[in-house]
DNA sequence: GTTCCTGCAAAATTTTTGCATCAGT
DNA sequence: ACTGATGCAAAAATTTTGCAGGAAC
């Protein structure tokens, strides 16, 4: 895994906690909680306690291999930064609290083009939409 | 003001302290977090227990006032929804993690197209750029 | 007078830290 | 062996809730 070379280069030991934690959110597609993480991985029959995967995401999101999202709710996601370069943003259902992702290139070109102008080296960005999904409304 | 008046249609009563809220919110350009505005009050001998703000602030938001915005450091901020349509989204300092204001009509554009293919019912949404600010770069 | 609002303190939730122990190099 | 990593428990930080007293209508 691409991700596990990062961390080796960075310094970081294999073997244990953070490789359960990368690897985990590896097969995500889209955000989890830390305590998603920790249920996840329990499940997985590879536990891991709640600090490790705390440190884990903590250096992850460092390097930039994980992304943090705020869905507005309190909790913090993460989700993988796919080495693919795919790209997208989240939809948060005021009602439900359901998170969803949706990509746009178009948008993706504004908000490049926004970043190139503002005096900041920007190397991340996120896009959160509130609404009522189709369930609720 | 705008709010008052809301609150009122919404059956709040007025006086007190979500009116101290709403009007020190009214005040600001950027965000504040629940502390500052704690502290603002306080400092402005207009004293509001820290439960009363967070009870004012989720009144405002469901009332949407006020915006929630998550700066990706795990403290909410929030900040008044102004009446004459201004707009703007935030500029994350990875490293000092100072927030500041941008705007920019495109990427409103942008997003209102977006929005409309959805699904879901979009009334909201706010914009992250996350990166080095020049004094930090 | 009734109902809503407020402040305080206590509780709940999420995240971080200290420390002894264990694992990777 | 040495150094970093892990788990547990305790602590910290942020946010929510219970309740008694006070204010608005």
């Amino acid at each position: 895994m691409q991700a596990l070379d990062t961390l080796d280069k960075a310094g970081y030991r294999r073997g244990g906690a953070r490789r359960a934690v990368v690897e985990l959110l590896g097969r995500q597609n889209c955000c989890l909680s830390a305590q998603e993480i920790f249920d996840g991985l329990r499940k997985a029959r590879r536990p891991v306690g709640i600090a490790s995967v705390y440190r884990a995401l903590d250096a992850l999101v460092d390097l930039r291999l994980v992304k943090r999202v705020d869905a507005g709710d309190g909790i913090a996601r993460f989700e993988p930064m796919s080495a693919d370069g795919e790209h997208h943003h989240h939809l948060v259902c005021r009602d439900c609290g359901k998170v969803e992702a949706f990509s746009d290139p178009r948008l993706e070109r504004a908000i490049d083009r926004v970043a190139g102008g503002l005096g900041y080296s920007v190397d991340e960005h996120e896009v959160v939409l509130t609404g009522a999904c189709a369930d609720c409304a």
